[in-house]
DNA sequence: CTGTTAGCGCCTTCAC
DNA sequence: GTGAAGGCGCTAACAG
C-alpha cells in the first residue's frame, strides 16, 4: 500500500508537495502537479484518511443511533440521514439499539472513541444518559423524534397536532366513543399523542370518566389505555377495549405496530373495519410496499426528519454550538383511507349519535 | 480532550504503562493499575481509536454498500449485517447506491480511504467495476445477492430453486398459462428466476412458443416478459400480458415491486385475485407491516443473508484470503397465502385444463 | 512555488 | 513490571 512518501519520491518532490497536489491546496507549478498526478496514477495511491483525521481531528463521519432500522419509519429516517450526510461528504455509521439503554450506551462510547464528528440520536430512554455522555465530550448532537431533559437540538414530529387532527377526523365522522390505544406513559411521543387526542375531545365536549364523574357519559366518553408500541400491545389493548359496553366505535392506534395488533383483534372478534369499528393510526404502514393501503393515518415526514436533523447537525459542525439549542417540529399529514367510516346507529344502542 | 499522556502524567507513570492498563495487555502491578484507572476516571479519558487504527492498521469498521436501505429486503439484510458486525466489535458504514455504478464507485473509494477492514457489496452493475477496485487494494470483500465475474466470496439466495418451487406450486394448482414478469435480462437474479421457471415448465411438458412452434400450445405455454424491478415495470408487464388471448391464469412477479404493480393492473382490469388470476411473487412484502399478508411468495432469508455474509467477511479478516472464494447459496421459503388458487374452468374458454 | 521540521495519539520493540 | 525511543501517514507552521 503506497503512501504519500512513495508518491513524492516517485515524482521527485517532498511529501508536502504531493499533499498539496492531492488536496488541491496551495500553489503548485503545473509541471510538478502533473508529475505528482502521474505518480499517484502509476502507484494506484489511495490517501489514508485515518492519518488525515488524526491530524485534522475531523473524521467526516456521523453516528446514527436509532432503535431498529427494520422499522420502516426508522428506515426512512435513516435514508434521509444518509442522503443528507453523503451530499456533504460525510459517512454514516449505523447502530440499532432495540430501545436498550445499555446497547445505546455501548454504541455511543465506541462512536466517541472513533471520533465521529457528530451524533444523530433517538434516545432509548428519557433519562438521556447517552445524550449527556455525548454532550460532556462536547461532540455535536441532534436528538431525533423524542424530547429529552437536556439543552440540545431536537427534530421531531408534531405528535400532539397529528393526534389532534386524527381525532378530529373521527369526530367529524360522528364518532363519540373513541378509544386511544397508547404507548408507554413515559415515552414523550406517546404522551404527546394522548394530549392531542384529549384536546380534540375536550373541544368537542366529550367527557372524561375519571375527571367528570358527574357528567353525562351517554353522549360519548374518553378511553385511554396505555401499553407498548408493539403488535402484542395493540392486540391486548384492543381486546380489552372492545369488551367495554357500549363498545367504542373507533380505535386510535398510537403507532403502526399497535394498529396491526388491533386490526388482528378486530378481525378475531368478528368485527368489520370500518363497518363495525373504525381504525386509525399514528404512523403510516409502508404504503410503497402494500398491495392496497387501507389504514387512515397521520403520517410522519420521516425522510424529512432524517434530512433536517442531519442538516442541523452539519450546521453545528461548521458554525459551532451557537447560543442555544433549536427545536424543529415537523408537521404531520392526515391521510384518509378506507379504515375509517361514519358511525352506524346500532338498533340496540341506546346512545343516539347526533 | 485528554490523551493517554495526560492519564499517564496524572498516574505518575509512562504513557505505555497507561496503555497497558487501558488495553489490558502485559503485566502491570495491581497498585499502578488502580492509579491509572483512577486517572482515567478522573479525566474522563476516552481512547482515540483513530490513532490506534493508524498504528494497528485496523479500523474495526466494515463498509456496507447496497442499493437502497428503504427496500425492506435490504433493510433486513442490513440489520443482519449490523448485528453480525457489532457482535464482533465491528461498526458498519452504510451506503445507498440506488443501483448507480457511479455512486457505488464513489462510495467505495471513500471507504477505501477510510481504511475499512472489509466490504459487503451488492454490485450495482454486473461489470463489477467497484468489486475489482476493492480486490485490487486487496481489501476483503463479500458480494451479496448477485453474481459477478470475479473470484470472490458470494452469499446469495437460490433464485433458480425458489422460482422453480413457486412455478411448481402454480402447476400444482392446475395453471398451464403462467406469465413470468421478469426483471432486467442482465441482472443475474432476474435471469436465475427465469431459469427456474423454465425448468419447472419444461418438466411439466409445457411448450415454449419461441422454440416449439410446432407443438400444441393448447395445453398451455410459456410467457416470459422482461422489464424493470419496479412497480411501473410490473404494471406495464401485467397490462401487456393480460391482453393476450387466451389470458394467462397466473402471473409470476419476479420481485415484490413487480408484484405490487401487477396487482394494481389486475384490479384496474377488473380481475379478481385469485378468482380470475393467481398472482405470486419472488420476495415477500414486509409481512410484519401488513394488516393481512395476502401474496403467495417465495421469501428470501434476508437477515440470514446479511449475517452469513458478515460472518464470512470476518472469517476472511482473521483467517486471511484462503485458497479460493466460497459461494453460499441460501434456500428460499415458499409461503402459500391467499393470492394463488386453483384454475377455474371458464365456460367460454376452449382450452380445457387437465 | 517548494521544502524542513514537527507532531496528531497510540503502541511495537527493545531495553532495564 | 516498567520505560524510552520511534514511527504509523499525514499535514500545519514556518521557512526559503
Amino acid at each position: 500500500m503506497p503512501t504519500i512518501k512513495d508518491v513524492a519520491k516517485r515524482a521527485g518532490v517532498a511529501p508536502i508537495t504531493a499533499s498539496r497536489v492531492i488536496n488541491n491546496s496551495g500553489y503548485v507549478k503545473e509541471s510538478t502537479r502533473q508529475r505528482v498526478e502521474a505518480a499517484v496514477e502509476a502507484l494506484g495511491y489511495v490517501p489514508n484518511r485515518i492519518a488525515r483525521s488524526l491530524r485534522s481531528k475531523r473524521t467526516h463521519t456521523l453516528g446514527l443511533v436509532l432503535s431498529d432500522i427494520t422499522n420502516p419509519f426508522w428506515t426512512t429516517v435513516a435514508r434521509g440521514v444518509e442522503d443528507g450526510a453523503s451530499g456533504q461528504g460525510f459517512s454514516v455509521i449505523l447502530c440499532n439499539t432495540d430501545e436498550s439503554p445499555a446497547k445505546e450506551h455501548d454504541y455511543v462510547r465506541v462512536l466517541l472513541q472513533k471520533q465521529v464528528d457528530g451524533f444523530l440520536l433517538v434516545p432509548a430512554h428519557s433519562d438521556a444518559h447517552s445524550a449527556a455522555l455525548i454532550l460532556k465530550q462536547s461532540v455535536p448532537l441532534v436528538v431525533i423524534d423524542r424530547t429529552v431533559p437536556l439543552p440540545v437540538d431536537i427534530v421531531r414530529s408534531d405528535s400532539e397536532g397529528g393526534a389532534y387532527d386524527l381525532t378530529r377526523h373521527l369526530l367529524g365522522l360522528g364518532h363519540r366513543r373513541i378509544a386511544m390505544l397508547s404507548g408507554p406513559r413515559e415515552v414523550s411521543t406517546a404522551a404527546d399523542r394522548v394530549t392531542g387526542y384529549q384536546r380534540a375531545l375536550t373541544e368537542a365536549g366529550i367527557a372524561c370518566p375519571e375527571t367528570d364523574q358527574q357528567e353525562d357519559l351517554s353522549k360519548g366518553h374518553r378511553m385511554v389505555i396505555y401499553g407498548t408500541f408493539t403488535r402484542q400491545g395493540g392486540y391486548a389493548m384492543a381486546k380489552e377495549v372492545l369488551a367495554i359496553t357500549p363498545r367504542p366505535t373507533a380505535l386510535f392506534a398510537a403507532n403502526n405496530f399497535i394498529a396491526i395488533g388491533a386490526y388482528r383483534a378486530l378481525r378475531e372478534t368478528g368485527l368489520d373495519v370500518p363497518g363495525d369499528v373504525s381504525l386509525v393510526a399514528f404512523d403510516d404502514l409502508p404504503p410503497n410496499f402494500s398491495l392496497e393501503p387501507f389504514l387512515t393515518v397521520v403520517a410522519q415526514r420521516a425522510y424529512d426528519m432524517g434530512q433536517t436533523a442531519t442538516r442541523q447537525l452539519l450546521k453545528r459542525l461548521t458554525e459551532g454550538p451557537g447560543d442555544q439549542p433549536e427545536e424543529v417540529l415537523l408537521p404531520t399529514d392526515l391521510i384518509v383511507r378506507g379504515s375509517s367510516g361514519k358511525v352506524k346507529e346500532l338498533s340496540n344502542d341506546h346512545t343516539r349519535i347526533r
